[in-house]
DNA sequence: CGGCTTCGGTTCGGTCATTGAACCTACCTG
DNA sequence: CAGGTAGGTTCAATGACCGAACCGAAGCCG
């Protein structure tokens, strides 16, 4: 979508947004780097992404500064990609349309968020149900609902079977435990 | 994006939701729809989209019940593009995204959204910041900012130069006040 | 040392989507 | 009848995406 013909014409907020992350895997890389996917064979294994778009996308994305790769330790030599502020600021849109695609689309019960302090829920306005507070990414804790796979194939999907505070790095189980 | 693989087998409401809405374009056409754009020939000249791809485009958001296909006059035979509860409630996402274009891509001063009750700022939560009612879509204002041009090639975007409720139709200058 | 595995990619041929231009139909207007 | 408007479809070329294969650096195993 950066590509050739773009939106660039477009004098709109929104378009030049989409221009950024509306191309194909961008917003659900995104996702998964918010609930704390970091490193290149998770993001892999979680979306399904062929290996060449997932390259492109995490170079994108590291880019424009929403996600920013980091060297975590030197031997072997290993990177990974972790979400900067400009990359949480996307939750909100993330948010909406997750709600939209629950009310709209069906997706019920796969997934809410609630607010870590006093464990109300999240709304779609970003602010919590019970204390009203308008909920930190950071504060946030993703709890799985009864919709969701109880034996998903990749460990990403099964390491969110258990509530996850959300931008806290995700850990996958090794794979000699998944036999 | 809904042809072959997709993201069937994300278990997500934002891969869903994706899935109906991520496609290059349609967002854009929906954001239109609730601008007030209603035909073919709006959507062409505001968009810049090629002609078979806003075919596509309005054919699936029709057949996912997002925009309403609906024939406003009979001769000649004339259908408008009206969008549905089901499209205006991706507002929220849309503003959202938005708001972060406007933050962290450029796009200040284009655009802003006022609550038509008391004129108050609508806030990317979608409260009015004046009497911080949550505002529904058909109570938002768009008002142009300064940072538009002020006069624009197509149609579409000088009927948008001025103050706009949303949801209701966009009333085009005919071409001949143009010249 | 030799073989095997993991991580994080790149390369490649085939397929699918998007693009812009041209064309088409139905209707109206002068 | 010529020309214009509205709302499309068709087509060739280009670009993006897909899946599978390959690759290199490093570690681990015996």
């Amino acid at each position: 979508m950066a590509l050739g013909k773009d939106y660039v014409t477009q004098e709109c907020s929104i378009a030049r947004a989409l221009e950024v992350v509306g191309e194909r895997w961008t917003l659900l890389v995104v996702r998964d780097a918010i609930y704390g996917v970091r490193r290149y064979n998770d993001f892999l294994a979680h979306l399904g992404i062929p290996r060449a778009v997932l390259s492109a996308r995490l170079r994108t994305l590291t880019e424009e500064g929403i996600l920013e790769k980091r060297r975590y330790q030197e031997t072997p030599p290993r990177d990974e990609y972790v979400v900067t502020e400009r990359g949480t600021a996307l939750w909100p849109a993330l948010r909406a349309l997750g709600q939209w695609g629950r009310e709209h689309v069906g997706g019920n019960r796969l997934r809410s968020f609630r607010h870590a302090d006093c464990g109300g829920n999240v709304e779609a306005s970003g602010t919590c149900a019970a204390c009203g507070t308008l909920v930190p990414v950071a504060d946030v804790v993703m709890v799985p609902g009864p919709g969701l796979d109880s034996a998903p194939a990749d460990p990403v999907s099964r390491a969110l079977l258990r509530p996850k505070r959300l931008l806290e790095p995700l850990e996958t189980d090794p794979v000699h435990l998944a036999h």
